[in-house]
DNA sequence: TCAACAGTTTAGAATAAATATAATGTATTA
DNA sequence: TAATACATTATATTTATTCTAAACTGTTGA
């Protein structure tokens, strides 16, 4: 019952009740001193590694997106197997290593506001991500 | 055996043998007057429309991966249930309409050029792309 | 031209992510 | 604290994608 109040809100102003599990993502999600990328199965991992509580797949599932859809997580766009999710949701873009599968932030202050002068009637821009797929530099430029 | 010759090229180079299957492939994808995204099922379903040439999912995955890995064709990064592909190879942009699972051409004269200042040692970077979720634009500014 | 080979097609099976289900359990409220 | 509404879970389902292996076809060279 002594769960954490900022958690508590967290879960509350996602329209779910605190509950052990939600409780315990949200610590795993917010308590990290950095943000992060994950997967739901590697969060699903890294609970099970750093707790003795049992969650299921589909509660992760349902707590994500609710985070989500709250905007307290971000889905990273990315034609991966596998949904990938930030924890870091302030403006800013990423790399994406295809060979290693693996993500890397790209600050805001590294990348000029991207300005886009098309609109489409009726629709206002939600969300606007740059991916930038890296590959390795085999051949230096001789 | 009258198959045209920019297809067996086409094909040839993407280290795949002319079939009647793959050439109808290529004319759906290459023949139309404009440039268009896909899905893999929309593409199956295409090709059933307009010939009477059984092709299988399998052929079509494989036809469309050699592409982009030619280059021929593009895949557009985004988290959907499906991959979508685009015959629009140039640079270029897409907003994604999420309410209506929808993807719009933005030309490249209508953002600016994406500049990354940061780099990652021993990789370069092979593609950048912008993709602006877009939304109903409901409450206009009273 | 045609046999032999290497590559291709296909239906169906396998895989895997994501979502749905329904029985059991738990937080909330009055 | 009892009743209710919501949660959790294991399991089943759905769906996109990839794999497989048998039948088929384009290619090559004699």
């Amino acid at each position: 019952m002594a769960y954490p109040k900022k958690y508590i809100d967290k879960l509350r102003k996602s329209g779910l009740r605190p509950t052990k599990q939600r409780i315990k993502i949200c610590e795993v999600l917010f308590d990290a001193d950095q943000t992060f990328h994950f997967t739901i199965k590697e969060l699903v991992r890294i609970i099970e590694n750093q707790a003795n509580i049992k969650v299921s797949l589909a509660t992760v599932y349902n707590t994500v997106h609710a985070f989500i859809k709250k905007g307290y997580l971000k889905e990273i766009p990315l034609n991966a197997s596998q949904s990938y999710y930030d924890t870091n949701i302030s403006h800013h873009h990423h790399f994406f290593d295809e060979e290693e599968n693996r993500l890397i932030d790209i600050h805001q202050d590294d990348v000029d506001e991207v300005n886009i002068k098309r609109t489409i009637p009726g629709k206002k821009i939600k969300s606007v991500e740059v991916i930038a797929k890296i590959v390795s530099d085999n051949q230096s430029q001789k």
